[in-house]
DNA sequence: GCCCTTATGCTATAGTATTGCAATAGGAGA
DNA sequence: TCTCCTATTGCAATACTATAGCATAAGGGC
């Protein structure tokens, strides 16, 4: 039984190849749309980080590309990077100093992430997903929140039952 | 009026000196009842971070430390920050790569950070804070949690008036 | 005194990310 | 088409963050 058939349901099973082309289409359309240029180089990243379904570190995600047959200096990376956070098609994890693919992009959402220590597997939740909620209040913190970083860090659900 | 004559509720008003002071005082006792070694190196990095009273990267620390007449070879610093983080005297924001003074140490707790962006103080949360809340059902998630880093950016209080 | 553990000294190196400036490409408007 | 403008890329250097490895020293228990 190949690995894509197992799962559970936060870190759920599916081809990534598949799961990789339909975003990437979906990030086609949505750049068409908005004016944006998903230029060579952003588009190969995506994909690697699509592919990769994990977080991968900007210098692993270099040697990606310099194998693809890309330029390999940081700059590349890092430049595609920027623009595929900024604009929802990637997060960056800051817990792992690793960026990861987005597969609802667009939206200027701020999820959080389960990150498992031994699989390291990423799972980006979204507000349909059960079991977690962040309530903050400003007005009693006396803060007004603009972005958030949450990264939940400890065991999948396949890991937890291996272990 | 001096600055710590003003404040907010979450970035609220103190005299940093007394606070390092009572904080210090607090970690030296802690120690002595766990048998653990507060050096004179551990002591000056938890002092700064304490007088500082914001999030000091590892390498101004280490400007810090070399003026107060320690060496300043970067394991120095990262020695120290690693006991001091493993003890609760004090935390790592992953969001921005530096170090804060715990207040309340001792306890193994997984604080929420306030980070202003405009003056770049750091609140701590805790659980009497009221306005925030993260509720984890590791059921329904599918996921046990061992750590988290929740980090909110945003505008304290103080900044928030002022624009 | 001896042993063990923890902490420190020291050097080197690994890993992550940005700056600055020149060159180029592609679209908008004259 | 030509020109201008803006966004992107090429390229080199450098800044910033963090750890590894091994020798030495300090302190506590027996």
């Amino acid at each position: 039984m190949s690995a894509s058939k197992l799962g559970t349901i936060a870190f759920k099973q599916h081809d990534h190849q598949v799961c990789a082309e339909t975003t990437l289409k979906n990030a086609e359309d949505y750049c068409r749309i908005n004016n944006l240029k998903l230029t060579s180089t952003r588009r190969k990243v995506l994909e690697l980080l699509l592919v990769a379904h994990r977080a991968l570190g900007a210098y692993s995600l270099l040697d990606l590309l310099k194998e693809a047959g890309f330029r390999s200096q940081p700059t590349v990376a890092y430049r595609a990077l920027d623009f595929l956070v900024k604009h929802g098609f990637a997060h960056k994890i800051k817990s792992l100093n690793a960026f990861i693919a987005c597969t609802h992009p667009g939206l200027n959402h701020s999820p959080a992430f389960m990150i498992c220590r031994q699989c390291e597997m990423v799972a980006e939740t979204n507000p349909e997903v059960p079991g977690f909620n962040v309530l903050v209040d400003e007005r009693s913190l006396g803060f007004k929140v603009e972005q958030t970083v949450i990264e939940l860090q400890g065991l999948c659900h396949s890991c937890t039952e291996i272990t």
